[in-house]
DNA sequence: CTCGTTTTGTTCTTCTGTTCACAAACTCCT
DNA sequence: AGGAGTTTGTGAACAGAAGAACAAAACGAG
């Protein structure tokens, strides 16, 4: 801890990187690298509930299924956190990725579409300790409305704009059928999200400044499918399609 | 379409790549690309419905977000199914697509863990229609079972050994807490599964030959978060450490 | 205080993936 | 039939990510 100071003092006395003076933070994190940082976070939280006070970087990368090489890495766009010797402090470094990813507050969330998937959401504890809160739940389906899901009310989607200025909502989460899905994007973005979590299993578009990530459920089985296939049939190819030609 | 017979002849008269000879699946399809091919699929069947029977290149990029070349190069991977100067027939390069993915016919799979989420999966309607039959649905806790849903009993975690074997079960979901995950996943294992997708908030080990994917809400949620925070403030580091250098 | 051990942070190499750009192949029009 | 216009398939350049390997820094023992 004591180590703190040097902060990222870079050893050889380089105080600045890339000759960008004094922006500590211009670093480019490439994206490999903060599609993981959650991970470690993850395991950094897990490390120290259980009452673990240090960890070497082949520690945590044992916990977290990833190269320990490829892990001090990612560790050090972030700075210089570890003690040579000695490895890193996990509170601390939990608290600098935390930092880094932007999870040292919560970040409101609403989550539009209460079907089964909005439920499942809704009831999800792992927003809550992981960074989010969710401020509301939004259907436009007026059959779900003042049905209580998680501890709060479903409401209009027509409360969106309303809601959204009066919590300052970054985040949107879509888990509307994919029809409604562009419509509720296009409501989102007009609102001031800027961040989108999609569900539905269509392609959104959406204007500069604005980010995406969707998840889909089918598509990640069916590349295990594909790889499932290949095992299947090691070798022969399962296309009997010499007659297709002519 | 007849171009199908020179299999995968390159071009310029190089019939074996990488010295492979005659192995007319030997072409190696990269991950990225794997991981795409869903995307087209899904793209194409929308295509087909809408009645469209001809596309280029740039029409399905412009459908998936994906660049035109990008396409082109994936695509050439599984053979030359396009047409110059046209481009390609919507019908056939689906089931050319389904094919390789391997979802021509369906894939069972049983899923583990019946609470918030695995309610929602059961209920999903799209993996019906993607290739995939959900056969069971298993819960470790007696309370849950005889409950009947989307159709199908909850029935005991035990029962998994039995289900696999009598219905050839190659995927698993596990949709149970993150404590319960490892042991659901070596019982999976045991029984013979080989592909699991998983979204329980923890890093599964799991033997050779087993693919693990995973679906972690609070990470992509995360991930958002990061470039959120970002454009926030752009320029500025939110954190002041100037001083600390010495 | 010096030596040996540990472990980080980083450089260099290799691999994988993306983008560009264009010849080859096809259609359609005249 | 020939030429103009499209669009594919792919080689080659570029970019980004992963992995190996090692020098620099910290610690502890003697």
């Amino acid at each position: 801890m004591t180590a703190r100071t040097p902060a990222d003092g870079s050893p050889h006395g380089v105080a600045s990187v890339d000759g960008v003076a004094g922006r500590s933070s211009g670093r480019e994190i490439p994206e490999a690298t903060v599609a993981r940082l959650p991970i470690y976070l993850r395991a950094l939280t897990s490390l120290g509930e259980r009452g673990i006070g240090t960890c070497s970087s082949e520690d945590l990368a044992a916990a977290t299924g990833v190269n320990s090489a490829k892990l001090r890495k990612d560790l050090s766009y972030l700075g210089s956190y570890g003690t040579r010797g000695v490895g890193y402090d996990v509170d601390y470094l939990r608290y600098q990725i935390a930092r880094e990813i932007g999870v040292t507050h919560d970040w409101p969330v609403v989550i539009v579409g209460i079907g089964n998937l909005g439920h499942a959401l809704a009831n999800y504890s792992g927003f809550r300790s992981r960074g989010f809160r969710v401020v509301a739940l939004l259907d436009a389906a007026p059959e779900r409305h003042r049905e209580a899901v998680a501890g709060l009310e479903v409401r209009p989607f027509d409360d969106l704009e309303e809601i959204v200025a009066a919590e300052t909502v970054a985040i949107g989460v879509i888990a509307t059928p994919a029809v409604a899905a562009q419509d509720v994007t296009d409501r989102m973005v007009a609102s001031g999200i800027s961040s989108i979590l999609n569900f539905a299993p269509t392609v959104l578009s959406v204007p500069d400044g604005v980010d995406v990530r969707k998840v889909d459920l089918s598509i990640e089985l069916q590349i295990l499918a594909y790889h499932e296939q290949r095992k299947a049939v090691p070798d022969i190819d399962d296309n009997p399609e010499q007659e297709v030609i002519a």
